[in-house]
DNA sequence: TGTACATCAGTGAACGCGCGTTCACTGATGTAC
DNA sequence: TGTACATCAGTGAACGCGCGTTCACTGATGTAC
């Protein structure tokens, strides 16, 4: 069947298609779970068309980590928005440890659903990776608790490495109880203690 | 060329070193990282003997994945016993947040290596695996602070969600600086706090 | 306004390659006599 | 003690399969005239 042709914003509006059920699929599968085939048949097309929008596959994995940092780490900050000033980061902590986020890893945080993935990844690439992680922190650090930058930078460290190390051990538990018992003991903690 | 015959002990100790250093590489590589010629030329062996060892290569992950909880534990529980009574769970956090244990995943924590993967794994396999989970947390919960037994345990969870997003996050960072920062920052915390 | 043509997003068959697994075979061993 | 034989850990070629990538082709479009 042949393709229909449209202006130049048709091909920018299958790209970003492509790259958003990418970022979706890398997140639940893994960095070496969905091929090629599957990546392009889950935005309705086929393999061969792929190379017209990527030079590889890497490309677009670049592309859709980058895509899953920015959109996770702004849903967070309009969540963030709810709260009075200043407290946002108990929203964030909330919505971050809650069981929708912990069964949900295609939509979630790309650190907690990939982070051995990046770790592992070739220097080159995990250099082109880390300026979305940058991004990511420099998106949320300010909403963090504390009276200075720095104390703030420093809050997000402690508060992102206890919520992601959290949502990845409990998606490796089998039992929904102490999923739900280790998710609500972290976010009264970090609640608790911030 | 030929294979020498021995003893029975000498298959056990051949399975043994098969599952050893399969227990590095997937902790290096990830789950699906090493194949089944790597995983057998790793002891001196080729791809055809796999099977009089191992029903699959998922049989040989289950067996790996047990043996780096069990050692990783175990090496954890011998450097907390040169502490005073109480302090064990101090040195855990110094040598689980140490540079080395960051560097050298393949001889680190299963969890901060490849929680990801266990975590995306059939629900057959999750269920193998969470018997060396439940293992490692009952080895390790007793030398963490507090006055009861469910203190400690629910003290487990926070030091050991926090030390194992530290690490994970500190292997996808690409700066040594930041790096160290961050895993002298998660350590310094968890030291104060508990 | 109508026709011929260049463009190029997308198609689908084909490629070389590495994977997990199978299988006929090897040959040093321990055992039977 | 010496010889014939069954055992079985390990070998290496072969299998079907899915992967990332290439490439000749398609056909609706916008443009030139």
């Amino acid at each position: 069947m042949g393709t229909m042709r449209y202006g130049p914003e048709h091909k920018r509006e299958t790209h970003r298609r492509i790259v958003q059920s990418a970022s979706r699929q890398f997140r639940a599968e893994g960095v070496s779970g969905p091929g090629v085939i599957k990546l392009m048949k889950a935005s309705g097309l086929t393999q061969g068309g792929f190379y017209k929008h990527f030079r590889n596959r890497e490309d677009l994995l670049v592309e859709a980590l980058a895509e899953s940092f920015a959109t996770f780490g702004t849903g967070l900050v309009e969540k963030a928005a709810a709260a009075p000033a200043g407290d946002g980061w108990k929203l964030i902590v909330k919505q971050y440890l809650s069981p929708e986020h912990c069964q949900h890893s295609e939509n979630g945080c790309p650190m907690a659903a990939l982070a051995p993935d990046i770790a592992r990844s070739a220097p080159a690439l995990k250099r082109r990776i880390s300026n979305s992680i940058k991004a990511y922190r420099e998106q949320l650090a300010p909403l963090m608790p504390g009276k200075s930058p720095e104390e703030k930078n420093r809050n997000f460290i402690l508060i992102f490495s206890a919520m992601i190390g959290a949502v990845e051990i409990a998606r490796t538990l089998t039992d929904p109880k102490e999923k739900q018992q280790l998710l609500d003991e972290v976010r009264d903690h970090l609640l608790a203690r911030f």
